[in-house]
DNA sequence: AGGTTTCTAGATCTAAAGATCTAGATATCA
DNA sequence: TGATATCTAGATCTTTAGATCTAGAAACCT
């Protein structure tokens, strides 16, 4: 990556788009970059997974939305690979989840088919320089996602009553190990306490969590 | 928020720093622009969070670091507010992790004290549209963190063999309903099966999980 | 046509799990 | 000091859970 600069090699780029006049309009405008080579191109993600294992390209131009084996589903194939390779991914919409689910799985650029030339010209020098290249407006849209997932996560746990808090020490204890798979019997040897007694905490435990059984207060443990 | 720009009302701030002299600088610096307002300034979170109840600023520039209740807290409880007020978030450190905590619980900026005056401002301006503000630098630190943080996350999944991919069809159903903590009988019931027909899968699946009752299986189940 | 997998289900047992009720020993708090 | 909460544990009983072995019916693949 760095030696590409240092050395003035040329870039090594794949492009990936089931539709072929894309490939060939997007390789024409790389190659007019004097530091940019377009390695090879396919139209169909396994067959651009095999390319980038010959050829180690230092940056993937993957077109999302393809039949058969989807774009996002390659990315994570590649990433899987650890060869450095920085992907870009590239797609007509700005579905915000789409955004989310591409940088969270590796992808260091994400443009529009939309933009402009100079913008995906761009794109390529900074992941190159080992940076994320996001749009001004798509990286809004990631946020915006982000922050949501989040705040629905932390919604979905805050607004019913935690049950848990009612558990006395001991119960907490029992509960723990109930988590862990472990039997009354086992749980009365890591406490010391008898199989009896252990009963008597996890029937009081149920009642609590208003639960009838142990998977189910394991859940509910789980869950919260 | 686009009313203060449309009737050209001043945008309201509050300023929360342990540091008085820092507090003093922001405000100054913060006033020169016509149509900006400090309305009041706290050294201290739980202050803050009363001044922000109280008189519902438009934005809240906030120093994270601060002695008793920490600023990532005060934020997640402004957030919880649902009063609208955006948040950048203010220190001296641009630890990844730092910006990505605070990211995650809904600032919509993120600047360094050491950074020039004309970035503060335009942080403001920039959130007051409804945008996230983040510098360059910091925006590729957050998405390093991000998407390392995936990584490890599936890293710890993909290194052992997932043993789910060995369940037919009919024991994932079975699973399934054990994941809800249904009894057998229930499963039985469920899926129009006798009773004997459930323990046969269930025995099966233990098998193939490597498991010895359903708490462990419905706990693998979840993990993978 | 013969092997394999999957789903079905019976019989039989043992071991856990769970419900219920009682009750002693401490510790804490008003 | 008397009420309350917690941890302890016994007795008793019913219900699930789980182990094991056998075996028929249907689907699928070669």
């Amino acid at each position: 990556m760095r030696r590409n600069i240092e050395f003035n090699k040329k870039v090594k780029i794949i492009l990936v788009d089931d539709n072929f006049d894309h490939l060939l309009g997007i390789r024409e405008l790389v190659n007019l970059e004097g530091n940019f080579e377009v390695i090879a191109t396919a139209t169909n993600a396994n067959i651009a997974i095999n390319l980038v294992k010959k050829y180690q390209p230092d940056v993937i131009l993957m077109d999302i939305n393809m039949p058969e084996k989807d774009g996002l589903t390659a990315i994570s194939e590649i990433e899987r690979l650890n060869l450095g390779t920085k992907i870009i991914a590239l797609t007509g919409y700005d579905d915000p989840d789409l955004i989310f689910r591409a940088m969270k799985i590796g992808a260091k650029g994400y443009i529009l088919k939309t933009m402009a030339s100079a913008q995906l010209i761009y794109a390529i020098e900074e992941v190159m320089q080992g940076k994320i290249y996001l749009p001004s407006g798509l990286s809004s849209r990631f946020f915006e996602y982000f922050q949501k997932s989040f705040k629905e996560e932390t919604a979905t746990n805050t607004n019913q009553e935690n049950l848990l808090q009612y558990l006395t020490q001991r119960e907490e204890e029992v509960l723990e190990l109930l988590t862990q798979g472990v039997t009354y019997k086992g749980v009365a040897q890591q406490l010391f306490i008898s199989e009896t007694t252990v009963k008597t905490h996890v029937n009081n435990i149920f009642q609590k969590l208003q639960v009838n059984d142990r998977t189910q207060a394991v859940l509910y443990a789980i869950n919260n």
